[in-house]
DNA sequence: GCTAGATACGTACAATTGAACGTTAATATA
DNA sequence: TATATTAACGTTCAATTGTACGTATCTAGC
């Protein structure tokens, strides 16, 4: 099951898409507003991406009273796997394990997080559906 | 000790980099060799990217014979580390969780990684030092 | 139905990146 | 020591990305 694959999501495409994601779906004036503090992006600027994201085929744009409603053309989680799989490939040569170890030696992990990947191992040794 | 950060390593940039920290300090000759089959980059745009890499500082390079050798300018782990913290900012708000989360689900950890993580977590728990 | 206001879409432009070459300078060997 | 070889460095050039605007278009209220 192979998808075809879409042109690859530039850093900023990706910034102005996870709000989407995080929304359900958009309006630019939502994206806009939705943008951190810290993030300045002209009006403008956000339209572009989202108009470069529907041309790249992540979103669809559907015309809802005076403008676009924005949402994903693919499910974020499959994005978000394929992007974890490019950087998996890129810097770990596609190995998990290397790169989950190295989140534990750089303390990325809380003592919660770290009881909740306990149990989580645990039962996947059990139940392996 | 929050030291200066260079340029943004490129994606090519980064495929010949880590060519270097395999090699521990390598030639332009050898880093060109030691490329993957399926990557067939020009001689000189190797040695291209093996200055841009110097340029940014994360390569130095010393005149050896008749040309340079090429060695990481900053420790390799500290790079990687500073990608992955990239990655997890960019795509998962800086939370390793959901990241493992996601490998896990993935299946990117086989049955013998998952023990081996067990282990660690383990004795995360256990001599905290 | 007409007009004002808001939006889409194409367009623009500088910076960065991917990729490669030409010229110059240094090395090694005859 | 002269010459052939090899690599460094600057330079080039197209594609992509980050960012923004102008004009055509659509919607909504009058």
């Amino acid at each position: 099951m192979m998808a075809k694959d879409r042109p690859p999501l530039a850093k900023s495409e990706l910034e102005v898409a996870r709000i989407v994601w995080q929304l359900g779906e958009a309006t630019v004036r939502q994206v806009h507003e939705a943008l951190p503090d810290d993030r300045d992006l002209d009006f403008w600027t956000v339209q572009t991406y989202l108009r470069r994201l529907r041309e790249k085929g992540y979103l669809t744009a559907t015309r809802r009273g005076q403008g676009n409603v924005y949402a994903p053309a693919v499910k974020p989680g499959k994005v978000i796997g394929e992007l974890t799989d490019d950087f998996l490939d890129r810097l770990f040569d596609g190995e998990a394990l290397p790169l989950v170890q190295h989140l534990i030696d750089a303390h990325r992990l809380s003592a919660d997080d770290i009881e909740l990947l306990q149990r989580r191992l645990e039962e996947l040794k059990g139940g392996e559906k």
